[in-house]
DNA sequence: ATCTTGATTGTTTTA
DNA sequence: TAAAACAATCAAGAT
């Protein structure tokens, strides 16, 4: 898969004689890679069935909104645990041990975060519509996603990978 | 390098 | 209406 193109002599002036326009040329590469990647993931997940980023999450329940806090509390007087199921067992037995009256606040922190998400599924249902009057957009996504990964490689290669290919990881 | 797993309760959503 | 999915968390194992 690595086409190995210009090893020749050429090998290390790269970084020497960066010039501050190539600088630039170099930062666009690498963005155009973080976005691919976006969108690679973003078309995965649409063929996985998943969720759309926008698509608001559900509201926390009582007992979730009582987990952020008592999870803090956890880890510090268990600074060595790491499994997440420890702070949910010791969370969900604290939480059958509180009364109503101790649970209350929580409950109505849950009840605002309700009402908020009733109010994004509003806006998001709204503009769902909206976007479904978009024949192109319906045909777009009636179409396999492996052709659309495909026509965003092939735009990949008309902007960049003209020059070598030496994208650092570590 | 990215994705899944695990453990809990309450709410939302689905069949 | 009952049952299933999923909300946060994050280290660690799996792929």
């Amino acid at each position: 898969m690595k086409a190995s193109k210009g090893k020749g002599p050429v090998r290390k002036d790269k970084k020497e004689v960066l010039k501050p326009v190539e600088e630039i040329k170099v930062g666009k590469r690498k963005a155009a890679i973080e976005a691919d990647k976006s969108r690679r993931k973003l078309a995965k997940n649409a063929k996985l069935g998943k969720k759309d980023p926008n698509k608001p999450k559900r509201p926390a329940s009582a007992f979730f909104v009582f987990l952020e806090e008592f999870r803090t509390v956890y880890k510090k007087e268990h600074p060595n645990v790491k499994a997440v199921s420890a702070v949910g067992k010791a969370g969900g037995e604290k939480w059958k041990s509180m009364s109503t009256a101790e649970k209350a606040p929580y409950e109505a922190k849950a009840a605002k975060r309700k009402t908020e998400y009733e109010k994004l599924m509003k806006a998001y249902n709204n503009k769902e519509d909206d976007e479904e009057d978009d024949e192109e957009e319906v045909a777009e996504r009636s179409k396999p996603i492996a052709k659309i990964v495909e026509e965003e490689e092939s735009a990949e290669e008309d902007d960049e990978e003209d020059d070598d290919d030496d994208e650092d990881e570590d």
